[in-house]
DNA sequence: AATTCGGGGTA
DNA sequence: TACCCAGAATT
């Protein structure tokens, strides 16, 4: 049996039953597969139910406000991924004709599809002969063959590709690309992978030498880097203020409190001090309301402060270049994680 | 070719 | 703590 049949076997009987494998509409798979770019099956699921119940057709999508989308896309991060589908499913009714593509090659001229999620969707859509290359298919080839060239350069991601695509299935490569994506996550784990259940271990160079733990290679990154963010919580007669981050920085378009940003750590009173502090809410005072945070995400560690204005300030004026937001209407704000977990612990308790 | 875009699970 | 997750876009 050829390592494709092998896997196609085993995941007969032992793959995962995922709803939007039930389905051959493309427009249902690219939500899918856009939800799970980097994002763990358990953590995806309930925004995919989510997405097809606001947005059950690529009309529906293309013709929702990007702050609704945003909103419904709150708590998953990588918020491009979000803007990215309303400009996709624009463009799908601009350029497609309202026709959600399945073909690989027109799949890649959707703002969010690279190669990976065009594989995907072409192959369960279409079944069309395209292999994909995910976390997961490198951990099982570099594991079977033994290759420790590493993942994350050009020349491994050609070698894999190139790999994959000879190792594909004729008859069912939609089946095939489903089957290797579950075998790696059930199976051929990153850490304690179950080797001793695995159906392709005797031919396996990393079971056979001990280089499980070696493979796949992967060259790191840069160090994280610390930031210090104070947000200074304005509430006047049941509303608050929020500000929309602008792009070219983490949360680009999400919503928070206004925020203060020092080169390093700070205590209130030299806040307070600082001249955009001060042309902002001028001598009014503040107080620290809530434990620092520190908010750890991929390439930055970010230590948060949450502070209000004392009270003889909290009756100042409305400030005519804010927005202030009931309880309502904050709800509906499309807010970044460490916002609208402070909001649900200290706002709408 | 390197960096940046989140958030959470796992050992 | 370090690594990983159905990666893509930007620099």
């Amino acid at each position: 049996m050829s390592i494709a049949e092998n896997i196609i076997h085993w995941y007969k009987n032992n793959g995962r039953d995922l709803p939007w494998r039930h389905t051959k509409d493309p427009y249902l798979i690219w939500l899918s597969e856009i939800i799970l770019q980097q994002t763990r099956v358990d953590q995806g699921m309930p925004y995919y139910y989510r997405f097809v119940d606001a947005y059950p057709t690529v009309n529906d999508f293309a013709q929702a406000d990007e702050e609704g989308i945003l909103r419904l896309w709150q708590g998953l991060g990588y918020y491009s991924r979000a803007r990215n589908m309303h400009k996709a499913a624009k463009l799908v009714m601009t350029d497609f004709g309202g026709i959600f593509p399945r073909s690989y090659t027109q799949l890649l001229k959707l703002p969010g599809v690279g190669e990976y999620t065009a594989a995907a969707i072409s192959s369960f859509a279409s079944n069309e002969k395209q292999a994909v290359v995910d976390g997961n298919v490198f951990r099982v080839l570099s594991r079977y063959f033994g290759i420790d060239t590493a993942i994350n350069t050009s020349a491994g991601k050609k070698q894999f590709a190139q790999l994959a695509s000879a190792l594909i299935c004729e008859n069912e490569p939609g089946m095939y690309n489903h089957a290797i994506m579950d075998f790696g996550a059930l199976i051929c784990k990153p850490k304690a992978p179950l080797c001793e259940q695995c159906v392709l271990r005797l031919g396996c160079v990393a079971y056979n030498q001990d280089l499980i733990s070696i493979l796949p290679v992967k060259l790191k990154g840069k160090a994280s880097r610390n930031r210090y963010f104070h947000y200074i919580v304005v509430e006047k007669a049941g509303e608050w203020v929020l500000t929309k981050r602008g792009e070219g920085d983490v949360w680009a378009n999400m919503y928070e409190f206004p925020l203060i940003e020092t080169p390093g750590d700070m205590e209130s009173e030299e806040i307070m001090a600082l001249p955009e502090y001060q042309a902002i809410f001028g001598k009014a005072k503040i107080i620290s309301i809530a434990e620092p945070i520190k908010h750890i995400l991929s390439h930055q560690n970010i230590y948060a402060r949450f502070y209000q204005l004392q009270e003889a300030a909290s009756v100042i004026e409305k400030n005519p270049h804010w927005n202030y937001y009931n309880s309502d209407n904050l709800d509906k704000l499309a807010k970044h994680k460490l916002i609208f977990s402070f909001i649900n612990k200290n706002i709408m308790y």
